[in-house]
DNA sequence: TCACAATAATTACGATCATAATCTAAACGT
DNA sequence: ACGTTTAGATTATGATCGTAATTATTGTGA
């Protein structure tokens, strides 16, 4: 070994943060193994020392992606969530951003397996929108789940759509001022 | 010429629309060129005597697959688009569904020129939810418009984070019921 | 009728893709 | 201290990619 165990770890971790960010930004079809390893530092031949395949780092990004958001958004209530994801910054940054804005596209065409992951990242940014709801009953919080889910949905849409429009088109932002702000008033 | 004038030209439609089908179930970078011309039913020589690039064809099966839509919810009040538009039916069948929905996470990847096709198709969706508002104000009428952006984000946001899913999954099917639920009772 | 134009098949190009075998050198277990 | 293990570089493989030149064929305009 040219490094050491726990220098291998980091560098296996960093090929998968770097892979999660290029992902977001350019789509799963949009990198090769050559490219991610490059962006990480490294020549694409040890990429099969620390992935079976491709689609595995997929999935491992995926799941490093969606822990990575719900630890920034820990602590934030619905409102701050829906201002801070329902931003041109947002929008405008898919790198940094929410794995499932900038990648549910693609994993609707992608192996169950990843498509597990991205259930799991959905039900992690529920939890994380979710608020004590005290002890009540069944149903309010059967409502109360049927809220985070509308709100997901709605934000996620909203923001898909705003970066399908030309950048710095009006429509663009039109769309995002308008869901920002009825997502807002909903709450 | 093996073929004669209005032939070709059927012929190039059909290309257009086989595309657009394939692009909506694989995504841009799923289907080449010569999958394409093999669907319609041709080899994949005579690609570039119909397209200066593959990005042409995308932008103009885009716009195929936007006006198909168009078309086949003309007549529909906002209940009905919704009600067929949050189903299990669309979201199983992208090939034949709402372009918008199944590729708009890739046209944010792409170049202005394809972004500009999904910004009028998204233009499109919003006349074909619009019902004759009547001689009302300026405030009404922006106010309309405003509903009409929050319901499209909406469905759409339900469909590809159902998409994002496993198939058969209970969360996909959760998500589809209680957005078309709750997206109906705002309207 | 006949030269031309143009669709589509055939074939080819260079690039890039995911995957893998080989090689190296240094960290590890003993 | 030494032999084993293994991370990562180098190089190879076969497939597929978008693009394009060539060619055969046949409708079209004169």
């Amino acid at each position: 070994m040219k490094v050491t165990k726990t220098q291998a770890r980091e560098n296996r971790a960093r090929i998968v943060e770097t892979a999660s960010k290029l992902f977001r930004e350019r789509g799963y079809d949009g990198v090769g193994v050559a490219d991610l390893m490059a962006a990480a530092g490294f020549t694409h031949g040890g990429f099969y020392k620390h992935f079976r395949s491709k689609a595995d780092l997929m999935a491992e990004a995926a799941a490093s992606g969606f822990s990575q958001l719900a630890e920034n958004t820990t602590g934030f209530d619905a409102v701050a969530f829906v201002k801070e994801y329902v931003s041109r910054e947002h929008r405008d940054a898919p790198g940094s951003g929410c794995t499932l804005a900038a990648l549910c596209g693609d994993a609707a065409r992608q192996p169950e397996s990843i498509k597990e992951t991205f259930a799991a990242g959905i039900e992690s940014q529920l939890a994380t929108l979710e608020r004590e709801d005290g002890d009540v009953g069944e149903s309010a919080k059967r409502e109360a789940r049927a809220k985070r889910i509308e709100t997901l949905a709605h934000v996620v849409g909203a923001i898909v759509l705003s970066r399908a429009c030309p950048d710095d088109s009006s429509l663009a932002d039109e769309i995002l001022e308008v869901c920002r702000t009825r997502i807002l008033s909903s709450l």
